[in-house]
Parts: C-alpha cells; sequence; structure tokens
DNA sequence: CGAGGTGTTGACGATGCTCAAGGGGAGTGG
DNA sequence: CCACTCCCCTTGAGCATCGTCAACACCTCG
C-alpha cells in the first residue's frame, strides 16, 4: 500500500464480516499469504489507494540471497502475529467503548508512526460501519460509543478525520499500550525527519 | 512443547484474561517471540508438560545457513498468524454456542493432526474457566453451552476426555473449515504411520 | 432528480454477565 | 483416616450490554 486504507476480513459462515487488520500507507498486506498454499483472507480498500505489487517469487529469491532481508520481512509478518493477538484480547475482553477507543489509538499511532499524523490528528476514511466490523459490534452501537467519546472530549471525528483532543485519555480509555505494535521509535511521530526513512519503507 | 497442554495469554487493563493460543505436543510456541525485542504475551500450562528449549542464536544461525529451514520456520509463524486470524472472527462475531464448537474443533483437528486423536476422541485438559478466557466468554456460559452441545449430542466431554459424537454436526455448529490451519494432510488423522514422522518434529 | 451509502435516533428484545450458593473430587495436613 | 481447603462444575435469579428493526436526514454521485 503506497497511499489509501485497506484492511483484510473474513466473513462467517452466517454471512457476518469482520475485519482484521487496517493497512496504511508502507504496510505490506499480503506478507501473511507468503509460503501458504491456500489464501484465507480477503483484502479490501477503504479509500481509493495506491498499490504497489511484488512477485512472490522475486521475494523468494531475495530473501535467499540476503538473510537480512529475510529477517526484516519475517519480522514484518510477527509484528503482524502480535497486532492480531492485540485484537483478539481487543474483541475478547473489553466493552464497546475501550474497544473503539482502542481501534482509534491503533490507527492514530501507526500513522504517527509513518508520518502521516500531525498533532494527534490524521485522516480517517473508515466508516461506521467499518468500526463496526473491525471491533465486532453493531454499526449503531459503535455510533452511540463514538457519541461518548466524543462527549467525553477525547476525540472529533467527521469526514475530515480525527483528532484526539485528548490523548492520555484516550489511551486510558482503550486501555491501549503501543509496546504490541513494536515500534521501534516507540510510537513518536516520525516528524523531524529523523526516523522517515525507515518508517517508509 | 513436547507433551501436555499450553497456552499463551494476555491480560488487559482490567485484569481480565485472553487465552490466545493453545499449544499442543509438537508446537513451537515461542518462534512469535523470536526477532521481536518485547514479549507481549505471557505462557502458561495447562497440564503437566514436558517442554524442550532452543536457544534463539541456534535457530538464528541454523535458518540463516539453511534457507530451507528458516522457511519452515517462517511458514509455521505465518500459520500461528492464520490461526490469530480465526480466533478474532470466531471471538467478534459468532454466538457463544458457535464459538465454544469452534474451538472444539480446533483442537480436536489439530491433535488429529500429530496423532494424538484416534476415532474423534482426545485427552481434554483444559477447564471451562480457560474454555471461557479463551472465547472471551464467562464460565457459567460457557457452562450452559456446553450442556447444549452436549444434549444436541454433539459431544461428550468429562474429565476424561472429549469426544465429537457427530463430527458434522459439531464443525456445523461451529462454522468450522479447517483451512485456516493449513494443515498438509488436510486435518485427516495422522494413523497408518504414513505422515507421523512429518507431525512429530 | 433519484439512488445509495453514511450517520443518527428510538424502542424493544436477547444474548450473555454478575452475583450467589452449593456439590463433588483431589490433594494436604493433622 | 478424617477434616479441611481449593478448584472445578453446576444451577438460579436478576440485570446490563449490546443487537435488531425501523425510520429519517444528509451527502455524494451519476
Amino acid at each position: 500500500v503506497l497511499e489509501g486504507f485497506a484492511c483484510s476480513s473474513k466473513t462467517s459462515g452466517e454471512g457476518k464480516r469482520q475485519i482484521l487488520n487496517f493497512h496504511v500507507p508502507g504496510d505490506f498486506p499480503d506478507l501473511l499469504s507468503l509460503n501458504l498454499d491456500v489464501l484465507d483472507s480477503t483484502l479490501t480498500t477503504i479509500s481509493p489507494c495506491r498499490i504497489g505489487f511484488v512477485q512472490h517469487e522475486a521475494i523468494q529469491q531475495i530473501s535467499e540471497r540476503h538473510p537480512k532481508i529475510a529477517r526484516a520481512l519475517w519480522r514484518s509478518t510477527l509484528i503482524d502475529a502480535a497486532v492480531f493477538r492485540e485484537w483478539v484480547v481487543n474483541v475478547g475482553v473489553r466493552p464497546a467503548y475501550s474497544r473503539i477507543a482502542h481501534l482509534l489509538c491503533e490507527v492514530l499511532v501507526r500513522l504517527r508512526a509513518v508520518g502521516l499524523a500531525q498533532n494527534f490528528s490524521c485522516e480517517f476514511p473508515i466508516s461506521q460501519t467499518e468500526i463496526a466490523a473491525a471491533t465486532g459490534l453493531s454499526s449503531v452501537h459503535v455510533n452511540r460509543s463514538l457519541q461518548e467519546l466524543r462527549a467525553n472530549r477525547l476525540i472529533k471525528l467527521d469526514r475530515t478525520g480525527l483528532r484526539a483532543l485528548d490523548w492520555e485519555g484516550l489511551q486510558a480509555a482503550g486501555d491501549f499500550d503501543p509496546a504490541y505494535l513494536h515500534l521501534r521509535n516507540r510510537g513518536e511521530p516520525a516528524q523531524y525527519g529523523r526516523e522517515q526513512s525507515q518508517a517508509r519503507h
């Protein structure tokens, strides 16, 4: 993903869709299907995207010749797995209000890590229906919980984007600890040009 | 894990525990922490276990010298990630009854794959409290759903073990499709000695 | 202008949780 | 050998969170 938002999802036998993952610019959504014979999840765009494609064979060849690259790619899939683990926790034990706050925190931190958020605000093309599918809630309940978050002056969220009005409060509400994202720069914004090159690729 | 059952878990800020994964004999529970600086989940034994340990450095060295082994290990972590994805779906969209049925199916299939289940029955040292922690339900609701599964003559479950009385029915109840486990032998029992060596290591 | 997706609100109902209590088995200490 | 404890399973009653159904306003796009 070069530009735009995408997500992976699976739909259950009863036709309910669960979003597993959001992909923001800089992500490699399909690495997880490498080496696996059967594809078990679906990739969808959320906003208009610019996508780059890489041949599986090219990755294989490069990673066999350069073990360091192989390790880096492997590490990337391990982080994806860590995010899944956190999502299991999120969907499993947290109440709706926290669940949504947690999701907002994750998106914000990840966008900050790639320099796409300034001042705790970012673009947010994810609809309430999609938040519902990501959190295992109904869209109307998402709507009500978002209103609660707004009423508590934690966020400002509309078509123009998401802004965390009270970052500490939002983290607390979402029981959010960015450790699971395994960001090398610990979730600090990647501005000042220091970490950008590392984050962009 | 050489013998016995174990699991990984995380506990949320409110003190609720979510089990992320069950580890059965033959599993490599800690591969996911390789290459990651911070450990973000906890490993616990469920029944008395025999455990083997491998130095991280040894794995690094071997995988740098033998790309095929590296790929196999990588593949193994990718399968772990696929299981997490399915758990997100399970916890996210399925009702309690299906959720539990799904979990039972997974354990049974994985044990069959390593030759630890005959005739759709296996050892099952996982308590109802632990099923609850794995499915994001309360233990009393697990108890009631299990009774429902028993009443529908799908399972027989007690201290002596788990038996699927109606395997097709149980799969249907749990909305279970073993594809996500990416078993090479498609979940068929590994008896007749054919696939055992592959499964044991 | 119509259509469709998104956000919003209300009313009602159900799935699943909490609290509480009790029984049984296994291990422990007297 | 018997109390005692602890864990696990079980059951009941009441309640809360969250889902479903429905309707409507708004916006964008064709």
